[in-house]
RNA sequence: UCUUCCUUAGCUCAGUUGGUUAGAGCACCUGACUGUUAAUCAGGGGGUCGCUGGUUCAAGUCCAGCAGGGAGAGCCA
């Protein structure tokens, strides 16, 4: 039976046998393997002290899938604690050296990587980065799950397009080249595979509404897709997001939600990633060293996480945030590329001013003039803004988007009318508002925003496995 | 979509005011090597300078267009 590296490598016991199947990441001396299972970062040092076998010393190449049955012993070298001596090797599947990108002495760099995106999952960073992943997904379920939540799967293919959140693609089986078409020249959506214009869904957030209204708590967790024309590094055409609704919450219940969540995910990572923070903290540190003194960040990523865990969030309100900047030293000496004033909609540089320069920690921004809002967010009793909260994090931006709902159907009615919401066919979302409508509050967490924030990298294109973007879709 | 920068060997890069046969480190190949740690040492092969067109006696170098990529912005998660 197999032993995973990891075991091996965070136990104490020595002088045993086992077998480990891995890829070679290095072969030193005609003698040492650094074997590599994936199971965690770090490798394992095969010894082979018989060297008569030339043809399969040969063939122990970089990238290799071996299976190697030995004893782990005390390492007789300096540089590891534990070492395998080699009984028996069997060369899985080879791996031509002069073909094979990933050699042991290459540096290569992301963007690279990125276009050998089938392969990087070979490489230290992104073995790392995609380890740490599953782990904030895992630790995601258990936090809801803990709570009482339950998972929602809401639709990928919607008939909606009121969601408001963007671009759409298209889902149909009519044919591109000669779709039918109506009297009037216009496609007849009537003869597709739906019997109605479908998309892919933008957001699973009015869906979980309907069924927090009845469930109570409710969290969805999958891909979303948006078609627009976004190059940048925290934009992705599909990404995936966590949608909590929760019924009976107010904003207030929702932002202590949304803070207590996002403390969990990462003390969950900082407690089951210990080696994979290591090494990205150290990967960062390089990167950063090639910048600027001043640019470089203040805290090292693991200090960055544990001052996150440790401290509260900052709470103001767009108000308050528009006062802060209006007094801020870079307003005053029109360092700002975009005019501050009440209603405007806070842009990069005013969102990380504050949360960068002023507050140096995650900031919770609350009731927004309506206008620059969704309609389905609860309407202040001051007639001017929502109920809504954006938390905004350090190097990211924004990372979670809420709000509480507008719960008062006429309230709701007339907010659609205004921003030209077709009522007639948004009946189903109105309903919940009809029958035994109640207070209520979610929000939605961009999973790969929140990756970026834990792993350190900075394009969103590194911490998906197969990053969909205009102009790409490989693999 | 906008602004800006970049594209030279498998990778990371250098290449001066346009001027002989385009360089380095690593990788790769051959050989040596049984306590190495991105192993090391000796030798060797490897280039349509992103593509297309232009200026010029002469273009990796200058100009234009196109393609791909990075950073920033908008849109947003």
């Amino acid at each position: 039976m197999r032993t995973k590296i990891k075991d091996i490598l965070l136990s104490d016991k020595l002088d045993y046998e086992v077998v480990v199947k891995g890829w070679v990441r290095s072969f030193r001396n005609n003698q040492f393997i650094a074997l590599n299972d994936g199971s965690i970062i770090d490798n394992v040092q095969v010894v082979i002290n018989d060297n008569s076998d030339e043809a399969l010393l040969k063939n122990i190449q970089t990238g290799a899938a071996l299976s190697i049955e030995g004893k782990v012993i005390a390492s007789q070298g300096k540089g590891q604690k534990v070492e395998i001596v080699a009984t028996k090797v069997d060369i899985l599947g080879g791996c031509d050296p002069e073909q094979f990108p990933l050699q042991a002495k290459n540096r290569p760099s992301l963007e690279y990587l990125r276009e050998i995106a089938h392969l990087r999952f070979r490489t230290n960073v992104f073995g790392a980065v995609f380890r740490v992943r599953n782990s904030i997904a895992f630790s995601i379920h258990k936090f809801f799950n803990e709570k009482g939540f339950v998972y929602l799967h809401t639709p990928i293919v919607t008939a909606s397009d009121a969601e408001g959140a963007g671009e759409m693609f298209r889902v149909t089986t009519l044919p591109f080249d000669n779709p039918p078409r109506k009297e009037d020249g216009t496609i007849d959506f009537s003869e597709d595979f739906f019997g109605k214009s479908t998309n892919l869904t933008v957001s699973g957030q009015l869906e979980a509404e309907l069924a927090a209204m009845a469930l109570g708590e409710v969290y969805t967790f999958g891909p979303t897709f948006r078609a627009e024309n976004s190059n940048t590094a925290r934009h992705l055409a599909e990404f995936w997001m966590v949608e909590p609704e929760v019924a009976f919450n107010d904003l207030q219940d929702n932002m202590n939600l949304a803070e207590e969540f996002m403390q969990y995910v990462i003390k969950y990572v900082l407690d089951n990633n210990k080696e994979d923070l290591a090494f990205l903290q150290e990967r960062l540190i390089n990167e950063e060293k090639q910048k600027p003194a001043n640019e470089r960040s203040e805290m090292t990523l693991l200090e960055k996480l544990n001052f996150v865990v440790e401290n509260k969030f900052e709470r103001i309100t767009y108000t308050e945030a528009i006062d802060i900047l209006l007094q801020s030293k870079p307003y005053q000496k029109k360092q700002f590329k975009y005019e501050v004033s009440w209603g405007i909609d806070l842009q990069s540089e005013h969102e990380r001013f504050l949360v960068e320069k002023h507050f140096k920690k995650p900031v919770i921004v609350t009731d927004y003039p309506k206008d620059i809002k969704a309609f389905y967010m609860r309407l202040n009793d001051d007639g001017k803004t929502v109920a809504a909260m954006d938390i905004l994090a350090p190097g990211i931006g924004e990372i979670v988007g809420g709000s509480q709902r507008e719960e008062r159907l006429e309230v709701l009615e007339s907010r659609m009318n205004d921003m030209h919401i077709p009522l007639e066919e948004m009946y189903w979302y109105l309903d919940s508002r009809r029958f035994g409508t109640a207070p209520h509050a979610g929000f939605g967490l961009g999973f790969e925003r929140m990756v970026l924030f834990i792993t350190g990298m900075t394009n969103i294109r590194d911490v998906i496995p197969f990053p969909r973007t205009p102009g790409n879709a490989a693999f």
